[in-house]
DNA sequence: ACTTACCGTAAGTACAAACTTACCATTAAA
DNA sequence: TTTAATGGTAAGTTTGTACTTACGGTAAGT
């Protein structure tokens, strides 16, 4: 297998893959937590969370900042930024090969 | 163990999750195209390919129809729209969320 | 009927990823 | 300074998944 190049929406579309980072994330939509917090009722150990946010973080989907001794965890605006214009620029281009090949398909199924 | 409900959304992270099927589906945004098409050009074998349009198939992000002997595939707007209206959602909430935290910094301030 | 093209599935393998426990570092409070 | 809370990282295991080859099945052309 050969290495390809990774942008920032790729990143982002395979952190929020995963069932236990999108719950991560979910969670994070409300207010910001700590690690603790999120790890709290999770079914899964705290490093397991850490891991996660660490995938998390990567793609631009969360921030994190200490407060005492406390990992304060918040929504990233830039990833999802990332994933929404990507689908936007894939919308526009889709729609025209969409319309065209609705025609075709229009007596199937 | 940890299987939980999967919404449409989900499924389609997923499976744009996976770089292979990101080609996959970036290729078909231009025009719909046979299996053996779109196996054409990427480093891995047509059963490979055939088995990432099943998971597509699955995230309503293609559509498959017959054509004589070809499977011609093309971009499903469902599993699109279900992201779109994921992030938008969230995008929504998110904001809320920044914004109470901006007033309640203002306040203590 | 035979051949060719197209494609899905089965079986098995190899690697990636998600998880665990154990440990150590840092910070705040007692 | 001792204790408690927080949490990152290492090491190892297990599970998941992306891939391969082999095969069968269908439709169209010869």
């Amino acid at each position: 297998m050969k290495k390809q190049a990774i942008s920032s929406s790729d990143k982002a579309f395979n952190a929020l893959g995963d069932p236990t980072r999108r719950a991560i994330f979910e969670k994070l939509r409300v207010r910001p937590l700590a690690v603790v917090e999120i790890a709290d009722g999770l079914p899964v150990s705290r490093p397991a969370v850490s891991q996660h946010l660490k995938v998390l973080k990567d793609a631009r989907l969360i921030r994190v900042h200490r407060e005492g001794t406390r990992n304060l965890c918040q929504i990233d605006t830039r990833g999802v930024l990332a994933m929404r214009n990507y689908l936007d620029n894939f919308w526009d281009i889709a729609l025209a090969a969409f319309k065209q090949a609705a025609e075709k398909h229009k007596k199937h199924e």
